[in-house]
RNA sequence: GGGCCUUUAGCUCAGUUGGUUAGAGCACUGUGUUGAUAACGCAGGGGUCGAUGGUUCGAGCCCAUCAAGGCCCA
């Protein structure tokens, strides 16, 4: 007879252990484009005719390199996307960005230099369509190296012309529902270069200003709680004497004491924390306190401007300080943003008698024709004549300037178009709608909430180039603002023609044709506008511009998914947009992400020198370690990035990755029909059948409700615990050494196999590279397709144990645990080393631990235990108590012989002559 | 200053309607294997649950105040 092969089966793959993710990523994703992956499942869905799940991309904003937080927003909306796609939904993503806006038309400007005031327009938004353009190709190709799967062939643009188009039809819709109304608001104005600056384009440097004490006199103090009487004086202190003429009003803090004070037969009210300061700085002493209220009692009492035939009412305001002047502060809702705030509030006047070269106009009839800083010193002269100035002096202090000419700024009240909070129960419809949306994070909906109540109208025009123009023309005779259905028309053809650079290229003449006549006048002198919409309009605008225009999107998205800043942003801007256009909501649901913080909990900032980049975290572990990290922490929290971090995920990723590792090479040799029949498995195996499909139906759950933190957590637990530690130990001795076609050895392979594959399924969303890695190694014959993308999650389930299998399964894993420890105790002791040359002894008394054993083979569970032997002593009379009940276990060293094929130790090791060194059952499991 | 949020072992997370010595995985330490070896097993140490006060027979869980941190406003 000829001998055998002794050797065992061992497991082989090529499959890596080290994962090179950041060399083999890249081909990964080129594989993925040429084989069409993303266009392929959507046409499969769409032939199965799934339904759909849109998630709408909020778009970031094209400039710069990616950052965390980008990173984290694209991979939570590529997990949710793929996940959905797995579940046979027909899931499109239409990645976005947001292209408009200053930062942009800023970098080209600064880029330019001087040259940027001899450039028209349309060059100047060439250069910044290219610019935008440069960003969008830029970090496109960034989030597909993190593995992002969409239409980044075609992804939605704010500055397309189908994009801009659709504005036109928003804005018309809400214009003629009366909701967009002009209206006077203070802007940063720079008087040299006659234009409104952005908060971006303001420098601060020390300036010389004129501060003046000036008080106004009490008219009336019917209205108001405190009773001053009409001989008293609010004293107000201002460093900018040329807003006094555009004074409605002075604001008191309401909880700050105020005192009337008498001095010379006059009676002066300032802030009674502020009277030795005045005294000082007026000169006026002896101040002697007559009462005293706070500054809430003083609301509504009314005074005389000092030099113009007008009301000054006094109001409260919770920004009043106590840090210098009087603790009164004079309001020009006109010249600057707060007062402008505090003016809505009490509904005053927002008066503008400056004009844009900042010289008075009419309006200020006294001084018509003078320079505002010119005129600060003739103001002082007039409130000296008035009797109203009690003291002026110089100081110096941080004043903004222009960042272009250096020139000091002013804040100078401006045509602006707005949208009413009120008109048409606006603010309550869109409230209303807060509540048909589903806000996963509890608080999300009382946050939006509040913020809709309280937020003012919104101003939707800015003076720039860059933008999307407000479709509105301007008659030069009468001022008459003209939107009409008729000019609406010729606007829709010209935008979807040409784009919006078509406004900024023609005349009013050519786009409107006959149609250039004021309604109101009659006049054909008509302008074009030349504001433009303030960006949260165009990303507002996206759930039309993109949803209702692509063939493969439908509106209202399922979900929008973004950080928690966007609740004040595009949540807001897109809902109220929505509401205005369609009085609907056009999200079904919503789900807020954290903000990145690094290992301290502490915002990356630049100056801090925590700032992480992602770019750079790909280069050192790879996409799939950032992805595994977005999904290891709960995002509806801030979360945190640091080294440990990052290093505690690089670890978890080896585990997993080297569990399919091991699942791979353990199938290496196992064809479809060798699969062993669910009947005809072994208990273990059907157990671990078992926790595998409770693992998948906890995924399913959690990754439908966006835990994935959860996701990550279970499926990591579940390699360390179960699989690695447990069964795959476990199943070595059936694979290596029995039989290769026998059912045992079989068997094992039939549930590897299962777990093979949808463990990738499972995490597939998450880990995108490294499952369809994994995918590529498994035969054909066992996937249906070539990439793991177009397979769906598993449908079939494996059977379930019944809740008493269960419970004796946890009861023999509690045993083997106690098994383990005795043996380590002889370990320890150094009286054995491999676990093969122990055996132990479990006598117990517990008649349901019993029933457990008697289940199982000596043998299964000898295999269970990883020991040589076991033997049992149960108790004469067994009693049904706790399955612990009596139980003792001891472990001691084998002293049989040692197998040298499958290591254990037996009485049967030798007793073949052919094979010395084997035991019985190799001897018959050679081949 | 206001609205909303976060704070449990080194790290990431669990902790059901308040109820006995607060859990998991990873990391760490020790150790075994060398037939998953840049891998795998076993065992062990580690937290006064951000702080203080209160309600209660009893609080990580409820209430109040404070602190640190975050987003958005001012």
């Amino acid at each position: 007879m000829e001998k055998k092969d002794t050797a065992i089966h061992m497991p082989k793959t090529d499959f890596p252990m080290k994962g090179n993710l950041n060399q083999r990523e890249p081909e990964f994703y080129k594989k993925w484009e040429d084989d069409k992956v993303y266009e392929k499942l959507l046409e499969k869905r769409k032939k199965e005719n799934a339904p759909s799940y849109i998630l709408h991309d909020g778009p970031p904003y094209a400039n710069g390199n990616i950052h965390m937080g980008h990173t984290l927003n694209k991979v939570l909306k590529d997990i949710v996307v793929r996940y959905r796609s797995f579940k046979g939904y027909y899931s499109p993503y239409v990645p976005g960005w947001d292209c408009h806006g200053m930062p942009i038309e800023h970098k080209v400007a600064e880029n330019l230099g001087s040259r940027a005031k001899t450039m028209t327009k349309p060059e100047i938004r060439r250069l910044c369509h290219e610019y935008a353009m440069k960003y969008v190709k830029l970090q496109g190709d960034q989030f597909k190296r993190l593995g992002i799967m969409g239409d980044w062939e075609n992804p939605y643009l704010t500055l397309n012309k189908e994009y801009e188009t659709k504005m036109v039809d928003i804005f018309w819709e809400m214009y003629k529902n009366g909701l967009v109304y002009r209206g006077l608001k203070p802007v940063y104005w720079c008087c040299r270069c006659e234009t409104a600056l952005a908060e971006a384009e303001v420098e601060y440097a020390d300036h010389k200003s004129t501060s003046v004490f000036v008080r106004f006199k009490i008219k009336d103090d019917s209205k108001s709680k405190a009773k001053p009487g009409k001989d008293a004086y609010v004293v107000i202190w201002t460093t900018t004497p040329w807003t006094l003429p555009a004074n409605v009003a002075i604001a008191l803090h309401p909880d700050f004491d105020y005192a009337v004070y008498e001095a010379a037969g006059e009676k002066y009210i300032l802030a009674k924390g502020l009277k030795t300061q005045f005294e000082e700085k007026t000169g006026i002493s002896g101040l002697k306190e007559i009462s005293v209220f706070k500054g809430r009692d003083l609301e509504y009492a009314v005074c005389s401007h000092p030099f113009v035939e007008r009301d000054s009412l006094v109001i409260n305001a919770d920004y009043v300080t106590l840090e210098t002047g009087t603790g009164c502060v004079h309001i020009a809702p006109g010249h600057g943003h707060e007062d402008y705030v505090a003016g809505l509030k009490y509904n005053l006047q927002i008066l503008n008698p400056v004009d844009a070269s900042g010289h008075y106009t009419n309006e200020f009839e006294l001084m018509k024709g003078e320079h505002v800083f010119a005129a600060n010193l003739k103001i002082v002269e007039l409130l000296k004549e008035k009797k109203a100035l009690l003291a002026q002096e110089e100081i110096t202090h941080s004043y903004a300037h222009c960042w272009r000419c250096k020139s000091p700024i002013i804040y100078r009240a401006t045509n602006q178009w707005f949208i009413s909070m009120e008109k048409n129960n606006f603010r309550a419809k869109a409230l209303d709608e807060v509540k048909n949306v589903k806000w996963f994070n509890e608080w999300g909906e009382d946050r939006i909430s509040k913020m809709i109540s309280g937020r003012p109208d919104w101003c939707i025009s800015r003076q720039r180039s860059w933008g999307v123009p407000i479709f509105v023309f301007t008659c030069k005779d009468c001022g008459e603002s003209i939107v009409t259905e008729k000019t609406i028309a010729k606007v829709r053809a010209l935008i979807k023609e040409e784009g919006s650079d078509g406004w900024f290229k023609h005349t009013a003449k050519e786009i409107l044709g006959e149609e250039c006549k004021c309604p109101k006048c009659g006049s054909g002198n008509v302008d074009r506008g030349n504001d433009i919409f303030d960006v949260w309009f165009d990303s507002g605008a996206s759930s039309f511009s993109v949803l209702e225009t692509r063939d493969d999107l439908s509106w209202p998205a399922d979900l929008y998914l973004e950080g928690s800043d966007q609740y004040r942003g595009w949540f807001q801007s897109s809902l109220l947009a929505a509401v205005g256009f369609r009085g609907k909501a056009p999200f079904k649901s919503v789900i807020s992400h954290g903000w990145i913080l690094d290992g301290q909990g502490r915002a990356m900032h630049k100056s801090l020198g925590n700032v992480i980049n992602p770019l750079d975290l790909i280069k050192k572990g790879g996409a799939d370690v950032l992805r595994l990290w977005v999904a290891s922490e709960d995002f509806t929290a801030d979360q945190s990035i640091s080294e440990e971090i990052m290093s505690r995920v690089t670890d978890s990723y080896r585990r997993i990755r080297n569990t399919f590792r091991y699942m791979l090479s353990a199938v290496n040799d196992f064809k479809k029909e060798n699969a062993v029949p669910y009947e005809k498995l072994s208990a273990f195996d059907k157990y671990a059948l078992h926790r595998m499909q409770v693992l998948l139906d906890s995924l399913d759950k959690y990754y439908e409700r966006f835990e994935f933190h959860r996701v990550y957590r279970e499926f990591t637990n579940l390699c360390s615990t179960f699989l690695s530690s447990y069964y795959f130990d476990v199943l070595k001795d059936r694979l290596y050494t029995f039989k290769s076609n026998g059912i045992e050895r079989r068997g094992a392979q039939t549930v590897i196999y299962k777990m093979l594959i949808n463990l990738t399924k499972a995490i597939a969303p998450v880990l995108a590279f490294t499952a369809d890695e994994v995918w590529q190694f498994i035969p054909q014959e066992l996937k249906n397709e070539n990439h793991i993308q177009l397979e769906k999650w598993t449908n079939e389930k494996e059977p379930l144990l019944s809740d008493e299998e269960v419970q004796g399964w946890e009861i023999f894993n509690k045993l083997r645990d106690a098994a383990l420890k005795k043996i380590e105790d002889k370990r320890k002791e150094k009286i054995i080393n491999h676990p093969y040359e122990a055996v132990i002894n479990i006598s117990y008394a517990s008649a349901k631990l019993d029933r457990i054993l008697k289940k199982l083979s000596k043998e299964e569970v000898e295999q269970m235990i990883i020991v040589s032997g076991v033997s049992y002593s149960p108790a004469g009379k067994l009693e049904d108590k706790e399955w612990d009940f009596g139980l003792e276990i001891t472990a001691g060293k084998s002293d049989a012989v040692k197998c040298e094929r499958c290591w254990r130790y037996t009485d049967t090791t030798g007793s073949n002559p052919e094979y010395p060194g084997l035991c019985s059952r190799c001897v018959e499991n050679l081949g």
